[in-house]
DNA sequence: TTTATCTTTCAATATATTTTGAAAATACAA
DNA sequence: TTGTATTTTCAAAATATATTGAAAGATAAA
């Protein structure tokens, strides 16, 4: 195999393993892309290496520089922007970790917290019963929750860090 | 808020959450209603309560029995089949982490191991920096790999899962 | 075997998401 | 300011995904 089909087999391959993740494949592709490019791109470069258009390598781009994933770099005496990828996988998996925590499980928690207090007097049997169930779901959700937060902010502290290290040894 | 609509509001949100991480909503929600039923229901009832078709809540009723979210239950002397959610939300998130480490960071562990060992000798710099790159990312998602490994092989044993429910406290 | 009941399949349809590209907005230098 | 390079927006089009429902396939009792 030789280098440019093995660039293009990543790409393809990343594409598809963000589509199971609810990310669409532009975005992810772009995020290949971005990692197995040493310099920083312009959004003109990675239209053409991906063929897809400017709306979309724009929309794109700003998305995962939301997700903290890529970067702008400026150049002195350009106006372009160039764009590079967070390459150090360990952060972009805790960069993950923590938006998702923040945009789906958050959300969620304040839900359950909203149902697991209800009352209702027409049919108070059922209700407790339903209120035990969602308190159950809470509890779990909430120790995600707090091992995620746990995880992150030790990823955040540099003593903590050097300790996660020699585990990831 | 009454009964029957927080139990709309927990579908809902359910089927929200699914669908940030490649679920459908459908799939999603049949878990929530059953999540939120003590006693198995049929094919026929799931419908009814979520105003899908039978096609739709046939197929999904598979697919979350595939995940392990779900089991058959058989009444005798009755020939319908009925479903009920595994409660445990401890042994959900295990199963699901089970599940997605197979269908999703397996096939991408094999595609990068492919990778890795690329030599192109047309142009041996370059082919030699996009190997290290990928097995640099190999090395972290080889690292989530075996974290997770351990997770779930932990919860599958007896004396570890004693110790993490103390964690878990 | 026939009949009744229930489950599965799948092509057509509906819905949702992604992508495009041209126009508008912005940023900057002259 | 005006002109030029660049980015952003967004409605329309394209694509992908989910859903329907009727027909075919099972299964078991009569």
């Amino acid at each position: 195999m030789e280098l440019k089909e093995a660039k293009a087999k990543f790409i393809q391959a990343w594409g598809t393993l963000g589509s199971c993740w609810g990310i669409n494949r532009a975005m992810a592709q772009i995020h290949a892309l971005l990692l197995i490019t040493e310099y920083a791109l312009s959004a003109e470069e990675v239209m053409e290496a991906l063929q897809i258009s400017r709306g979309n390598a724009n929309m794109n781009l700003r998305a995962l520089m939301d997700w903290g994933l890529v970067y702008k770099e400026l150049k002195p005496g350009d106006r372009k922007e160039y764009f590079i990828a967070e390459k150090d996988m360990w952060k972009v998996a805790m960069q993950v970790a923590k938006e998702r925590r923040k945009r789906e499980l958050a959300p969620m928690l304040n839900v359950l917290d909203e149902l697991a207090n209800l009352e209702d007097s027409t049919d108070p049997v059922a209700s407790k019963r339903f209120s035990k169930t969602i308190a159950d779901i809470k509890h779990t959700a909430d120790k995600a929750d707090n091992t995620l937060e746990l995880l992150i902010k030790a990823d955040e502290n540099w003593f903590m860090n050097s300790f996660l290290k020699i585990l990831r040894k």
